[in-house]
RNA sequence: GUGAUCGUAGCUCAGUUUGGUUAGAGCGCCUGGUUGUGGUCCAGGAGGUCGCGGGUUCAAAUCCCGUCGGUCACCCCA
């Protein structure tokens, strides 16, 4: 037997419902606001995402789908999807301000489990050029109105990270702090020390949290002016009425964010998460244009989310194949989605067929009546009859 | 990258501890009949490289090793 490569995911039935009900409100939560879509490559240069994300991140180092081509080029299959549209963005609109909206698969090289697979889906929006604080504010907005129309329960947590030379300050002072504590500290946190020092902060393992607790807030390390936005900000979220939490700890996977960062947490797991990148354009070597944007994992959505599938409400059953298309033809006509049985079985097979994929009305094309499968009710069978029941 | 656990029919599983006839059950599926208050009932039938590959043995679904895949957790992250 040929088995699924690890870690992907075949949605059928209930999940793919699923998945087209969350790509409809997507597209209508951000196409449809003015994030215009983009379909990008599913593969881009090493580069794109060595330069971008970090040489030192552990998606970089370890979780890259790499190859190269026939031509020799070092390809890898996207992570993410905030390095292309800023790609994109430079390429063909480098002095607009633009806003664009993604939805597709991502591949990280990591062991699969709950939430977490190595083919994944995820649906974003970006706000890129010349921007400020409104942007930002409208990325929380458009993404809250995002997961409440999809009746999702998150709670969104935000933080500032500052400008990039505020945090090299903290992090210095953040090394000293957990190197004196490294005895404390889990091996994993430890090494962490020089390398990844801010992801040591969320940290699960309950004795590091003794030790970051105590440890140097960013709050401290920052300048007044950026201190000065992100209380602004705090207070335009609260006059707009959107609940939020402060998690000084919050910190984010991937190197070029800076000042905002958030993430939506559902059921105790991230479903969303994003924040500002100013530096990222620079990072490429592409000038300076500023960023902010979020990221959605429509596979923690699906696990999350309920929907009730579509539902088709008519079978069509008969004795021979022309009555069959004969009335296949006329709801074809009047645009009434129908069953029809998988094959030329007899009748009774058919009846047991509609029955088992619960539709509510049963055609017998041949004896032209139209059957209420719930309370047996026959009526005769013409489109106007039909259109009254459905 | 690390660890735990699982893999037998389309599905859910029994059988593995203690190796031993042609590997079973329920549901589903197919055929014929019955049933028009059509979902019932009756009879028959198809369907299994026991994840895969090695090894031990007279003999392996069962023991050993490896590998692939599922689930969950760590790491990491959406």
């Amino acid at each position: 037997m040929i088995e699924q490569v690890k870690g992907t995911r075949n949605l059928y039935g209930l999940d793919a419902q699923k998945y087209l009900y969350i790509y409809d409100i997507f597209l209508s939560s951000f196409n449809s606001y003015g994030y215009d879509l983009i379909e990008l490559p599913t593969i881009e240069h090493k580069e794109l995402f060595n330069k971008s994300i970090g040489e030192n991140s552990e998606i970089v180092t370890k979780q890259m789908y790499e190859f190269k081509d026939k031509g020799n080029r070092d390809l890898v299959l996207r992570p993410e999807a905030t390095a292309s549209v800023v790609r994109f963005h430079n390429e063909f609109f480098k002095n607009e301000s633009k806003k664009y909206s993604y939805f597709g698969k991502m591949f990280r090289y990591e062991n699969p489990q709950k939430n977490r697979y190595r083919e994944f889906i995820q649906a974003g929006a970006e706000i890129v050029g010349t921007i400020d604080k409104y942007s930002d504010l409208q990325i929380l907005k458009t993404s809250i109105r995002f997961l409440s129309l999809l009746k999702v329960n998150s709670k969104l947590n935000i933080n500032t990270i500052g400008t990039k030379e505020e945090r090299e300050g903290y992090i210095r002072e953040l090394d000293k702090y957990f190197f004196k504590n490294k005895n404390e500290l889990s091996k994993e946190s430890v090494e962490k020390i020089g390398k990844n020092t801010l992801r040591i902060l969320d940290s699960n393992d309950p004795f590091d949290n003794q030790i970051t607790d105590l440890a140097p807030v960013i709050y401290d390390f920052l300048s007044n002016e950026t201190l000065d936005q992100y209380e602004t900000f705090k207070k335009e979220l609260m006059n707009e009425g959107i609940d939020f939490a402060e998690n000084p700890k919050l910190v984010r996977g991937l190197d070029y964010y800076n000042d905002l960062t958030f993430e939506f947490i559902a059921n105790g797991t991230v479903v969303g998460g994003g924040g500002r990148y100013d530096g990222l354009s620079e990072i490429l070597g592409l000038g300076k244009i500023s960023g902010v944007g979020v990221a959605f994992g429509v596979d923690r959505l699906i696990n999350t989310v309920n929907s009730t599938p579509h539902k088709i409400k008519v079978m069509l059953i008969a004795q021979n194949l022309s009555d069959l298309n004969f009335v296949s033809t006329k709801l074809d006509k009047a645009g009434i989605s129908y069953l029809l049985p998988v094959r030329d079985s007899k009748e009774n097979t058919q009846y047991k067929e509609a029955i088992k994929n619960n539709v509510d009305y049963v055609i017998n094309c041949s004896e032209n009546t139209i059957k209420n499968i719930n309370n047996n009710e026959s009526m005769k069978f013409n489109i106007s009859n039909l259109r009254k029941l459905i």
